[in-house]
RNA sequence: CGGGGUGUAGCGCAGUUUGGUAGCGCGUAUGGUUCGGGACCAUAAGGUCGCAAGUUCAAAUCUUGUCACUCCGACCA
């Protein structure tokens, strides 16, 4: 490829809308161009990467009997429906009608296409177990894009769903998956990559985990133990709190608060410590009047994930202050009459004791209360958000909490959709039943992103030699010099015909220009071809990550560069 | 969906307060001088100032509406 023909524009200057390094680099370098909000057009050095990631997944998936297929992109109404998430998914899906006005989906995902593909083809035990996958583009109408191509709405995404005929069969498999995960995301060059436990959200099914790339600017919170192997997502993440039951419990009496409403403030008026209070947080059913009461102890969150899925509801931060049974600021458990209300207790309360709460009448808390005095058969369920220092559930070390870009997802589905979908086939009893699923998936353009985001300078991009769009920047100083252009094209020609990738920068411009759009571009292996060096018959040879930089003989140049990229 | 910001040449921006017919840097084209970390000189091309309506002798500038992008939050297989 010769560097004078390259479409795509770079920039000195960051784009003046990008956040962080990877959405700027990759515009400013010229590798992605905004078509619309969260639709990017790639340019051909961002393809190729894409192209290089695909072909290491490829190999994994293969690796693990994988069968390539493709899905469509657009599909009817009909096997949504059957699965039940035509009505279940929101506005992310974008539904529209045919010429024959026909319903019609754009694929965010293909679980309906894998069970339709395979249903009819697959009849008996004996085929299975059985993976498909393709590469295909998925459309999400995202609420709200960000990030270059960290989220966005059109992506190409690796997706693979496996059918079995037991639990154990799938759990296998799955654990194959899991360590194919680990060599693609090792093999593109991805260093602090995590595998945690995962909530399974929409998607149904029990066991899950994201492969998350440890970064500042990642989206999910991640709960992260330093000594044992515990990794989980915030959504599923639990610790060991200590009991602080105290040894003697005070009675129940008011306090006059005045109007302190909030936490650190009653506590210091009451002279506890916040961990001695109650605190009362409210919820209300989306679509629906019924409010949920949460009660957790005073010094600790609400986990809205595990909310949701202790309730089998989907809900949203309510706001009380307009409710007649409420006191806000006030609220406390203990004489709470309410109706319409689900009152829900986190597991931090169970059977603690001289607690601080509301006392569902204004400018007054209590003092004394003893949970399992108090509040007879009462259930207590995790709703709480694990808080950094915490003790890992497993070892008992104080936990870490990290941010991550989920850049792969692995889950197992269970008879969700070959359920729903009646799919069946039959067992080696004779009797017809549902397969269970796993499905998987990676984003090619996020990994992208991913990998720029985790590896780059000030100066630009540093690509992986596995995946750099080149292998060789080939730079040619002074191309007016006729010895030097002589040289450079052959040199050129040569590394081609030895099937080495090389971006030719042939153009009559400055050294300067040149380097400064290698290290932008940031392909691994720079050479340079100059009156300079070419004195003493040499080239020169660097590498894009300041780890190598050195002369060697022209005839010599094309064997050291094949063993750089050989051990690379 | 809620809150903020921004729309002026391919990119980054000034000009808007106080209305007077569009500017800077980068990039691009041509010629010349340069040449190992984003060279210099000269000349040139490129904009219905997001869109629409209104006020006015006159609107990038004021008013109203609308659209788009973006940041923070909600949502997120």
């Amino acid at each position: 490829m010769l560097m004078s023909k390259l479409v795509g524009e770079r920039t000195k200057e960051n784009p003046a809308d990008a956040s962080i390094a990877s959405h700027a680099l990759l515009v400013r370098a010229g590798f992605i161009k905004l078509v619309n909000n969260g639709i990017w057009s790639l340019a051909t050095p961002a393809k190729k990467i894409c192209q290089k990631i695909e072909r290491i997944i490829r190999e994994e998936m293969d690796a693990i009997d994988g069968q390539e297929v493709s899905f469509p992109v657009v599909m009817p109404k009909e096997i949504w429906t059957e699965s039940g998430r035509y009505s279940s998914i929101g506005s992310e899906m974008v539904r529209f009608k045919d010429r024959n006005d026909h319903d019609m989906v754009l694929g965010m995902t293909h679980e309906e296409a894998a069970v339709h593909f395979v249903r009819d083809a697959v009849n008996s035990y004996q085929q299975l177990p059985v993976m498909v996958y393709q590469f295909q583009t998925k459309f999400r109408d995202e609420a709200r894009c960000r990030g270059g191509l960290i989220r966005v709405r059109e992506f190409t995404m690796k997706d693979a769903y496996s059918f079995h005929t037991d639990n154990a069969d799938l759990e296998k498999y799955y654990d194959k998956v899991y360590d194919a995960y680990v060599n693609i995301f090792r093999k593109v060059g991805m260093k602090r990559v995590v595998a945690v436990k995962s909530d399974t959200g929409m998607m149904g099914g029990s066991v899950a985990h994201e492969y998350m790339l440890l970064t500042d600017i990642g989206e999910d919170t991640l709960v992260i133990c330093p000594s044992c192997d515990y990794k989980a997502n915030m959504e599923v993440a639990v610790s060991k709190r200590p009991s602080r039951r105290d040894e003697v419990s005070e009675n129940i009496s008011e306090v006059f608060t005045g109007d302190a409403s909030d936490i650190p403030t009653v506590a210091k008026m009451i002279g506890v410590p916040e961990y001695k209070t109650m605190k009362a947080v409210c919820y209300c059913v989306r679509g629906s009047e019924e409010l949920i009461l949460c009660f957790i102890r005073g010094d600790l969150e609400i986990n809205e994930a595990k909310l949701k899925r202790v309730l089998q509801k989907d809900i949203a931060p309510a706001n009380i202050s307009a409710s007649n049974e409420l006191h806000a600021g006030n609220i406390g458990a203990y004489n709470l009459k309410v109706t319409n209300t689900t009152v829900v207790f986190d597991e931090s309360l169970k059977n603690q004791n001289n607690l601080v709460t509301g006392s569902n009448k204004a400018e007054y808390h209590l003092k004394g209360i003893d949970m399992a005095r108090d509040f007879k058969d009462i259930e207590y369920v995790d709703i709480a958000k694990v808080t950094a220092k915490e003790a890992c559930p497993i070892c008992g070390a104080p936990l870490n909490i990290e941010n991550g870009i989920e850049v792969g997802n692995i889950f197992q589905l269970g008879t969700k959709y070959s359920k729903a979908m009646n799919m069946t086939v039959l067992g080696s009893d004779g009797k017809p039943f549902n397969p269970i699923m796993g499905c998987y998936g990676i984003g090619i353009g996020r990994a992208l992103a991913s990998i720029a985001e985790e590896s780059h300078d000030a100066n630009g991009l540093i690509w992986p030699m596995s995946i750099a769009p080149w292998q060789v920047y080939l730079c040619g100083i002074r191309m007016d010099d006729a010895i030097v252009k002589e040289k450079a094209n052959n040199l050129y020609k040569h590394m081609t015909r030895e099937g080495i990738e090389v971006l030719f920068d042939d153009r009559d411009t400055s050294a300067g220009v040149k380097f400064s759009d290698c290290d932008l571009i940031g392909i691994p292996i720079r050479v340079v071809v100059s009156p300079r060096s070419l004195a003493n018959g040499e080239i020169e040879i660097q590498l894009r990550d300041k780890t190598l930089k050195e002369n060697c003989k022209c005839e010599d140049a094309i064997t050291k560069i094949k063993e750089i990229i050989a051990t690379s």
